[in-house]
DNA sequence: TGAGGTGCTTCGCTTCTATA
DNA sequence: TATAGAAGCGAAGCACCTCA
């Protein structure tokens, strides 16, 4: 693949010949050279098929029994290979990351930053009050004494903020968010506090509980599944604090709303029709996959209110079975997309990996000789590039491990 | 055992409305 | 037009209880 980006390779060897799987039809698209990224096959594709639709890629993997693999980079696909077309519902960018924002809650797309918390814009008159407040600061040390209007808008606005990452965040992220706006701006240190800072803190804590209460009467289900519970009204009640349903650690979209329009019993139907298409031995994939990006929200309903087990879910819900539909949910529900990260993380340990599988293959024993086997089988290839060396750790894995062979592989 | 979430409450402030 | 009282809202506090 690398000699197909170098000036010296000839066009004829560069070629690539691909089949292009649609919804309804299959089609054959020769290319005289690989594309430069994914995107610019994206744009062929277009062009070529006058496709009018955006979407993303999926290849046959022959690494993996041909299973569908999210085509990321160009230089994983094989010169001559299928591609699957995956429609996206938005008319937005057709990065894997976005899948998302044409799902069901477009008020969780993004995770908790890592790094530092951006502090948001805040109206006209308080940025100027912190802009002077900020100038006296530096002179004299002196900090900024706020309205209530100007503190009310400061913790309106970071509470929002932070209710566009989760609706739950722990004491800990409470706490950057107020580091966070007193590095931002010194004026708002508080003289008193060791940190400067905790103050804000207590505040926006509250600040969370009164802003989850408001998004409970208006109905936002993340949190109002936490409601209703016992009070001096209702003293029958379950306790206010037993099972509080959040979020638990990479879940972005824990708990979304229904899309607008629908309700439980029209998507139930569109459950019933994903179940019907996935029986059949023509599956509409596009179809497949338009279904269970609607009926997102109710799985996650059904999974939080009723804790099914997994047969029992997986047999409601038999799309999930499919990898490339698996991969999607995974992406809804953490915004991250499962393979890239997986491979990214597998590749770090490449290295590392290869050593320890060949250390053990030189020793004796049935454990070695399989090790062994392998890494001939990989010793002999042509070609040495990260797709053999990530098969041969994947498949030397349970065999050093010790672990049942579970056939997902096949035979090396 | 302490951190943390809920419902409920208090307090302080603003806005609205009726009345002199 | 000024003023008093009602109503509403947001910040903050409390008691109770769960759960890691």
């Amino acid at each position: 693949m690398e000699a197909c980006k170098s000036t010296s390779a000839s066009a004829e060897s560069c070629a690539m010949i691909l089949r292009v799987v649609e919804a309804d039809r299959a089609r054959k698209v020769k290319l005289s050279a690989r594309p430069a990224s994914v995107s610019a096959l994206i744009q062929i594709l277009k062009d070529q098929l006058q496709l009018d639709l955006e979407f993303s890629l999926q290849y046959e993997d022959p690494d993996f029994n041909n299973q569908l693999t999210s085509l990321d980079d160009i230089n994983e696909l094989p010169q001559k290979a299928v591609v699957h077309i995956l429609p996206m519902e938005s008319d937005g960018s057709t990065s894997s990351t976005e899948i998302l924002s044409d799902v069901s809650n477009p008020e969780r797309a993004k995770m908790w930053p890592r790094g530092d918390f951006p502090i948001p814009q805040f109206s006209y008159d308080v940025e100027l009050r912190l802009r002077q407040g900020n100038d006296e600061f530096e002179k004299s040390g002196k900090g900024l004494k706020l309205t209530r209007d100007q503190k009310h808008d400061i913790l309106e606005k970071l509470g929002s903020t932070m209710y566009d990452f989760k609706a739950y965040p722990d004491d800990k992220q409470i706490g950057k968010v107020a580091e966070a706006l007193v590095t931002k701006h010194p004026c708002l240190k508080e003289p008193g506090s060791d940190t400067g800072w905790n103050g804000w803190k207590i505040s926006l804590k509250f600040k969370m509980g009164n802003l989850r209460n408001k998004m409970r009467k208006i109905g936002c289900l993340e949190v109002a599944v936490n409601a209703g519970k016992r009070s001096q009204s209702r003293p029958e009640n379950e306790p206010s604090h037993s099972k509080i349903k959040k979020p638990r650690r990479s879940e972005v979209n824990y708990l979304p709303n229904f899309p607008q329009g629908e309700d439980e019993a029209s998507l139930e139907t569109v459950r019933q029709e994903i179940a019907v298409e996935v029986q059949k031995t023509e599956k509409n994939t596009s179809l497949i996959h338009k279904n269970m990006e609607k009926t997102f929200a109710l799985r996650r309903q059904n999974i939080v209110r009723g804790s099914p087990s997994v047969n029992e879910f997986l047999n409601l819900w038999p799309a999930l079975r499919v990898t490339s539909e698996l991969f999607a949910e995974y992406q809804r529900v953490t915004n991250e997309n499962l393979p890239n990260k997986f491979y990214a993380q597998l590749d770090c340990l490449l290295p590392r990996l290869m050593t320890i599988l060949r250390q053990k293959a030189s020793k004796t024993g049935k454990t070695a000789d399989t090790l062994a086997n392998l890494l001939k089988v990989h010793d002999e290839q042509e070609l040495h590039d990260v797709n053999s060396r990530r098969t041969t750790v994947i498949r030397g894995l349970p065999v050093l491990l010790r672990d049942k062979d579970l056939g997902f592989l096949g035979p090396p």
